[in-house]
DNA sequence: CCACAATACGGAGACAGTCTCCGTTTCCGC
DNA sequence: GCGGAAACGGAGACTGTCTCCGTATTGTGG
């Protein structure tokens, strides 16, 4: 659409890897017998960033629930297209994901690493984290739903932000300030239905004291 | 898009009264001027009766986003039919909520009534509260969006549920049991968010865990 | 008990979104 | 350049939402 993003070109997913399409879970038979990967087409990879490129901006607009045949329209490509590339609307998303899932990690380690006492880093990481899930709306309720799903595409990524969210609670427990048996993934969950529920409300409302009541119950009475 | 706002209609089929579909939401003018509510006609009771007997069994079977031809088409009536009576699927929902927003605030003072300490009391009370919304699949997030929402239809009953919840938290507070400023608003929206991310999520996951965490971040420590 | 206005019915069909199939076009290695 | 593989794109099948309006039902006043 605009000329900008075809210049710009927010290529690659992964360094140096080249998109794969089929979002098999399997993926990493490195060692037992590489598949001919070959690159992907010229064409091919300039839809994939296009498509891309507007599904960001649609769902900043309207939302992750925006029609995909208007993505394509939007794209300059025909609904076949997306498809082919983006199965599922999940897998849209997920894609889309890429970005935040490595904001989110970095994130993860600035709390851990501005040595706050537990309840302030707690509060900042969480809100954080729901700032970069609530980007686009229906992201947060679509990601609680794929946390505990491997069959999601976004499975995976949600692993990742999973993973960071372990460290910063595990890094709290080490220093003892936690409850004891405080279950990282529960916290996840728990975090995650505040988004959820902020992004779904019609009113816009402060995360900000749900999130207290949550880390009450999490750091060391 | 559609005129759905505009829809009001909401059905009191409670014992002896009879369904008017005048009642605005906004407004009881039970004082200026009478609406010459006359009673519904035989067959639209019926129709009305026969959806919502229909609707019960589909969502409970298939969740809240069934489809509501395929409703009609079970109950025996045409589609206009289910759209007169019920403009809106919240509308829907809301008639189905009547039984469950009775049983919940029952619950709460039967919680009340015990008169055990707080933990298990919340505990207890947050464990049928989250039974009861999520009867339907799907139910859970709806009422999460029409809790901050005047114009949903379900919001009346979400008010209700909410007094319901405040009497309890309330209660505790009386005894002296709570932190201060717990906000009874902000506890319902978190055991509401549980509640949604249980019923999303694809794996059956144990709600327990995750109350136990906003109990503690509620009790006096 | 009948006529007839008010009320309610129901289904055809307009509309919107998802997703696929397949004839056509584009790319890239030779 | 040429040829086959890869990718395109759009027509259209399908599903679900919601409306319009001709027809049927109701209950009331004569």
């Amino acid at each position: 659409m605009t000329p900008a993003d075809a210049g710009k070109a927010t290529l690659d997913p992964s360094p140096g890897s080249v998109a794969a399409q089929g979002s098999s879970a399997a993926t990493d038979a490195s060692e037992t017998h590489e598949k001919p990967v070959r690159p992907m087409r010229a064409d091919a990879r300039r839809n994939y960033d296009k498509i891309l490129a507007t599904a960001r901006i649609v769902f900043t607009e309207r939302g992750t629930d925006s029609s995909l045949d208007e993505i394509a329209k939007r794209a300059g490509v025909g609904p076949g297209t997306l498809y082919r590339h983006f199965p599922t609307r999940a897998a849209l998303v997920d894609a889309l994901m890429q970005d935040w899932t490595d904001r989110v990690a970095a994130d993860a380690d600035a709390a851990i690493a501005t040595g706050q006492p537990a309840r302030e880093m707690l509060l900042g990481w969480f809100e954080h984290f729901i700032d970069h899930i609530t980007l686009h709306r229906g992201a947060a309720s679509k990601i609680c739903a794929a946390m505990d799903d491997p069959a999601s595409p976004m499975y995976r990524k949600c692993r990742v932000m999973g993973d960071a969210n372990r460290r910063v609670i595990e890094h709290l427990d080490a220093r003892g300030e936690l409850r004891t048996g405080v279950d990282p993934a529960n916290v996840m969950r728990l975090v995650s239905g505040v988004a959820s529920v902020a992004d779904t409300s019609h009113a816009e409302l402060d995360v900000r004291p749900m999130l207290e009541v949550v880390v009450d119950g999490i750091v060391r009475a």
